[in-house]
Parts: C-alpha cells; structure tokens; sequence
DNA sequence: TAACAGGCATCGTTTTTATAGATAGCCGGT
DNA sequence: ACCGGCTATCTATAAAAACGATGCCTGTTA
C-alpha cells in the first residue's frame, strides 16, 4: 500500500464517486480505477460497492477510513518536522473567537508579524464550536477559544481572562427594573457555538427570563451597533465593548464575578507537531498573557 | 514522500549505511542512494551525512525517524484492520513468560487452535521485560507478563493468578532451620528481566539473605531440575511444580501471602488494532480466566 | 420506448519512474 | 601506493502510472 494509495482512497470515499475524486486529485477517472482496483486486490477485500450512480464504502473500507486521514496528517506532520530547522516560517493557520480576533490579537499579531516576517498567519473567526472541530481536523494549526476544553486530543494554554459584562442602548433601563415590566427581552448574540453566547443564555435564564427573541450576528461590531439601537442586549468581553468605537455609545453593567469572568485559552492537537512558527506564536502569546492581561 | 521512501529511510537509518540497507531491502545501492537523495531534494533538507565510513542521521532524519517508525506501524494496523473480515485468521505473534507457556497457556492454545485453525499462534517465551519491549515496538501483537504493568501505551487484562512457593529439594531443611545455619544461599532463577526472579530476590533479602550464588536458566524444566539436584531453591508458581514431571521430587513451601500472589495480565498496545484474530483470542483467554483459573 | 446522460471498467499507447548493473571517486587503513 | 569499503552517477531496461478512447450498465427523460 501506498501513500497515494491511500490519497486516492480517501477521495473517493469523500465523493461517493470515483469520477468526482479523479477531478479533485487532477487525474483522470480510469487512473483512480485502476489503482483502487489494485489496492483492493492486495488488500484481498473490496473497498467500494460499485453501483451507477457512483460509488459507497464498504465496511472493510469504513475501517480502512479512519486510518487513511490518521496517516496523512501523520505524513504532514512528519514533513513538517523534517523541514523545521529552528527558524520560523511557512503557513500558520490560527482561529480566533471574533471578540479576541477584534479586540486581543492585534497587538500580538503585529509584533509577531515584526519578529517572524516569514510566517504566514493566517486567522480564521469563528464560534469556539467550529474551530474546535477545525483545530481536531487539522485545518487549524491552533485556535483561541473560551475555556473550558475537555478533548483529550487537545491541549490548551491559558492566554487571556475576560469580564464579560452586559451591553445595553443608554436610554435602556437598569436590568432589574425592566425586569420587573416584564416585557420581551432581546439579546443581539453570536452565531451558534459561540460559547459567550452560551454564558448569556444561562445568565438570562438564571434571572429567571426566558429570551423571547434572538439576533445573530457574526461581528463584534455587529452586535454593538444593535445594541445602540436599542434592539436589546448582548453580553460581551468588558474590552471588546471599551475598546470598540461603538462601545462609546452603549451602556455597560456587570454582572456577578462568577459567572463574568471567562478565560481564553489557546488549543492545540496533542499530537501535532508544533514546527518552529508554532512554538515562537505560542512564546508571543505567553509573552502577551503576562503583560498585556 | 512515499511510504516505500519512508521504508528506505529507516533501514538506512537502521544501518547506518546505503550499502547495508540496500542488501537488507532486497535492492541494489544505486537504486537506496537515488531515493535517498529524492527524498531530501523534496523535504529541501538532508536528512543524513556523508561520510567515508557510512552516513550518519542528520538532525532533519532524527525528527523524522519516529514518525517514519510510527507512519509504517500504522500503514500494517490499517492493512490489518481492512483486511479483518470477522474471521480469525493470520498470524498472531504472542509472548509468553516461560512459566505461563508451560503451565497455563497449554489448554488455552489446543483450544483456540481447535475453534480456529487458520490463526498462525507464534508462541514467544522470555522475561517479562523483553515481552513489553516487544510488544511495544510491535513484533508481538500481546503478551502474558507478571502484574503490575504501568506503561501509558499499553493496556493489560488480567488473566491468571498465581502462587509463588519456594521450591527445595526434599532433603533441603527446612527454610527456618537452614537459616540458623547460616550457610551461603544459592536461588535457582530465570534470566534477568524475569519478574518471578524480582520477587525471590525481594523476599530472601526481606529474609535477612543476601543471596551469595544465581544459577540462571531459560527453562521451567530446568530450573526444577537444579531445585532436585539439591542445587539451590527457587521461587516458581505452585502450578508450574506441580504440573511438572520433576515437581515431584521437590519440596514446596508456601511463603505470606501478601509475597506469594502475583497476577498474569495479558497485555497489548492501546493504539493497536485488535483483529478478529485477536479478538478471538482474548475471548479464549477471558474464558480460561474464569473457569481453569 | 428510445434516446440520453452519468458513471464505472477495460484496453492500448505514451510517459514517467524505479531498478539493476557498471563505473568512478572518496577516504582511511595497511 | 594499494586495497577495501563506501557513496555518487550514468545508462539501459523493466515496471508502473497516466492518459484518452471506447464500451457497458443503469437510471432518467422526452
């Protein structure tokens, strides 16, 4: 069996078509015949049911599965390993929560930028759910997130502690006393997965209302520029709110310290092989914990 | 990278030669150094040096030489687990403590191989210290060694238990008596690495002896054949004197509980896949746990 | 029902890649 | 200076992979 081998495997099972999977591997489709063929008859098994419209894996092929992806990105880390002289450089994906991405990682990025020229960042926001699934598939090398993470595959490092106070249009009223008109509450919050989003419901709910109405938005902005137009409520990092241009325009009240502070943490796969690029991101990142907090 | 390159970089890691790693890869040198030097192009970095007496790994090779081991174990557990129809078959390279083989394993081997004769058993005897290397580094699928094992990859189900009693010739005093006598002890053990030697050795000297003489064998039978000979004594599992054709003509004598009991775990890798085969296997050996104990 | 479209298998040709074998160069020991 | 062990390089040959064309099967559509 061979890498290509099972490059040409996995493709297939991801199409359902060995058509499909010739195009994406920039061959052509008689090739991934062929060598699927052979494969399964070295293997002694078959790894697909053919039938007209394309093609499904069978169960010899559903264990087979599991393996093929664990060895590429073994094979990928292996490389990467190999390359890494000591000097930081080549592509870098990271995640970020859109609050952190907004409000904690421009500075670092900029002096790590400076520092390491030859590093390719590249930051994808998202919802801490999302990139959690993308840090475990490899397509992210890292991702801040919201603590807590329990994953055995992943490490996490804790970066930067949060207050995470309630965001309110100025001419809204104090929380208590509109809790007592009891009228419907909005809350203005991140799309689904985003674990502020998650603390804001619970907060919500454990002061005995029940959210009527939800606004998603993707951005920090986003969310504050509703705020101050009085649509309702959101609950976001103390910094985010201060540090934003909106932020002037809006009122803030904190809520009770337990339930405030949230710490961000930076995750890893346990496995993966942290390249040189990695390891001076994460001293930047540390170096930021210490001062900046 | 390929995985035969992968296969290629080993072996001559291995070796520390092209030469040697071609013979030992059925290929010619030419055909070793080419890929070799492929290889490197690819990574853009040596992987090993060069010089009048052989090659020597570089840096690069000793990041990559783990993942080039692991990359390979993976490839066989895949092969292994696509291949795994349900139906036991194929090699199974097991290992034994030499008291195990001989005492226990017996009725569980003419039993397996009776329900499943297409499974290649390949019974290896040895210390328990060499079993857990080898099971470690994959030349042996699980092994029966003396409890505890505490190794973060492996697992181990405990199988048998046994009592440990001295064993004396007949006309040896007893332990008390010899004692007061003061003369020097000669133990009868395995080759070191064996836990049954720990223990003996652990419990003389408790016994305020220093053990003056060891006789090592590789054997049960002769082991006990010293014990008869009025050689020394030695500390073997009850069964195992009793079962043999020369425990007859031994003395047993029990020692504190607490000293004497000691489990028979089987133990396997925790990342390997077990294969029916295997499976099969253990059920035999879960079996034989609950009714021969 | 007949034409059609999408999908896989197969075949012959071409291109690429791996292998074997021979040779040359390098270095240390005798 | 020579020999032995080692690696690098070259060439021819063999093997394997890729390609493109074709055929077959099967649902879909007019």
């Amino acid at each position: 069996m061979d890498l290509s081998d099972l490059a040409f495997f996995s493709a297939v099972a991801r199409c359902g078509s060995i058509s499909k999977a010739a195009q994406q591997l920039n061959t052509v489709q008689s090739n991934v015949t062929m060598r699927i063929k052979l494969m399964e008859e070295r293997l002694g098994t078959p790894l697909f049911n053919r039938h007209s419209r394309g093609v499904s894996v069978t169960n010899a092929g559903q264990r087979l599965l599991p393996y093929a992806e664990q060895i590429a990105a073994l094979v990928a880390d292996a490389t990467r390993a190999a390359c890494d002289d000591g000097t930081a450089r080549g592509p870098l994906p990271i995640g970020a929560m859109e609050t952190t991405a907004a409000v904690r990682l421009p500075p670092v990025l900029a002096k790590f930028h400076a520092q390491h020229p030859d590093v390719e960042l590249d930051i994808t926001t998202g919802p801490t759910a999302t990139l959690l699934e993308k840090v475990l598939d490899h397509s992210l090398s890292g991702a801040f997130v919201a603590a807590p993470v329990a994953h055995p595959e992943l490490v996490a490092t804790p970066v930067f502690r949060e207050e995470l106070v309630l965001a309110m249009a100025k001419s809204w009223p104090d929380i208590a006393s509109y809790r007592q008109a009891n009228r419907t509450l909005t809350v203005v919050v991140f799309r689904s997965g985003c674990s502020y989003r998650q603390r804001l419901e619970q907060y919500v709910s454990s002061q005995g209302w029940l959210p009527v109405r939800r606004l998603e938005f993707g951005t920090v902005e986003g969310i504050l520029g509703c705020v101050a137009a009085n649509v309702g409520i959101s609950l976001l990092p103390r910094a985010a709110i201060t540090r934003s241009a909106i932020g002037k325009s809006v009122r803030i009240e904190a809520i009770p310290q337990r339930e405030a502070m949230v710490d961000t943490v930076f995750v890893q796969r346990r496995d993966a092989y942290a390249g040189a690029a990695m390891r001076a991101f994460m001293a930047s990142c540390a170096e930021a914990a210490e001062t900046g907090n």
